[in-house]
DNA sequence: ATGCATGAGGT
DNA sequence: CCTCATGCATA
């Protein structure tokens, strides 16, 4: 692997046309717009309680200890504030306001086993650690243009990180750091130029900056490809499963566009930065000569159960990034105990938290750069 | 574009 | 039970 500061991370796989894609065909995204409106909520202080009791003495004086300067944080912040303020007078009138908790779920039967395409990284940013690809013979790049419907054999690839623990200090940061180094491990990969290309800058490839830069282009390009085609953050998706790189399935179109918008953690960015640079310039090429024809009818396959989601109401949302400002891990007794209190399922709350951490991270670390 | 969820790999 | 990469469903 090139670099690794990591132990871990390498791109996993196996066999290539990897990846059983399933994609909702009904996508079609029109956006919305901000939304979200505030409405008071005096349970704050009553929340506020649970996460005051047993607490542990570090974070007393200060709720704003470990806090930081993300967005999140401040909201974070704020709220916390505000329910101290309150705490003193109170008047904790609950409302239970428990509109139907949604919690409703029917499981779906996955219909697809999704091999997620992970880089296996860990440890915070600071984190570079590229996948490294393995090259493929067999490497033909074939018709990666929007198309529909590749009927992907779901074959799943198992793709396993072996981590080496390296010696990861912490260098680089900011541009220009050249670092490098990196007695690369790894070997033979010599297939696609892009994805082997962009081995070769790891410090431009992980700087947050030309990151950036990169999914900006990125952006634009993608739409100009399209013209009058459009190619959605959906069909960069699903080509990518057809530009044959190992390792490299389809993603979603969440993905895409969080890659876009760089909503992805930095060793995410990191990751996906050589595959999306291949696909575009793939495309960009079969676009000169070529023209893609209109797809097939791909149409939803059958009805298998929706997951549903989950929707957590203002006010409990509220209160629970009250609790997250003063204690972003609560143990699994104070989760129990917020969840019941909030009228909400245990895990729900969980996986709040989970999620909730993940946010802050990226916001931690687009905020420091 | 994002919120909630799942799963793999770890601890 | 966590972290991470990702995805489905939805606003």
């Amino acid at each position: 692997m090139s670099m690794s500061m990591y132990p871990s991370d390498k791109m996993k796989m196996s066999a290539p046309g990897c990846f059983p894609g399933r994609y909702s065909p009904t996508y079609r995204g029109p956006d919305q717009m901000r939304r979200c409106m505030t409405n008071p909520s005096s349970r704050l202080l009553e929340d506020a309680s649970i996460m005051c009791n047993s607490w542990s003495p570090r974070t007393n004086g200060d709720i704003f200890s470990g806090l930081n300067d993300g967005l999140l944080s401040r909201a974070e912040a704020l709220a916390a504030v505000d329910m101290q303020k309150h705490q003193s007078s109170h008047a904790a009138h609950q409302q239970m306001t428990q509109q139907l908790k949604h919690d409703v779920m029917y499981h779906h039967s996955m219909g697809a086993p999704q091999r997620p395409l992970q880089t296996k990284n860990m440890f915070q940013m600071h984190g570079m650690d590229n996948l490294d690809l393995m090259s493929d013979p067999s490497g033909s790049m074939t018709t990666l243009t929007p198309m529909t419907e590749t009927p992907i054999s779901s074959s799943h690839h198992q793709l396993h990180g072996s981590y080496h623990s390296m010696n990861h200090m912490m260098s680089h940061h900011h541009h220009g750091g050249p670092l490098s180094g990196h007695t690369p491990g790894s070997h033979h990969s010599a297939m696609a130029a892009a994805v082997a290309a962009a081995s070769l800058h790891p410090d431009q490839d992980t700087d947050p900056r030309e990151l950036e830069a990169f999914a900006e282009r990125f952006k634009q390009r993608r739409i100009k490809l399209g013209k009058y085609n459009c190619v959605t953050q959906a069909d960069v998706g699903k080509a990518l499963a057809n530009l044959k790189l190992p390792g490299v399935g389809a993603l979603s179109q969440s993905t895409i566009c969080r890659f876009e918008s760089l909503t992805l953690s930095h060793n995410n960015m990191i990751a996906l930065k050589p595959i999306l640079q291949a696909w575009l310039e793939e495309a960009e090429a079969q676009a000169k000569n070529k023209r893609r024809d209109p797809d097939a009818p791909s149409v939803l396959p059958h009805g298998e159960k929706k997951r549903k989601r989950t929707s957590i109401a203002a006010p409990e949302k509220r209160s629970l990034e009250a609790y997250f400002a003063v204690q972003p891990r609560p143990s699994g007794e104070k989760i129990a105990a917020i969840a019941e209190k909030l009228d909400l399922k245990k895990n729900v709350v969980r996986v709040w938290f989970c999620n909730q951490r993940q946010k802050q991270k990226r916001m931690k670390f687009a905020a420091q750069h």
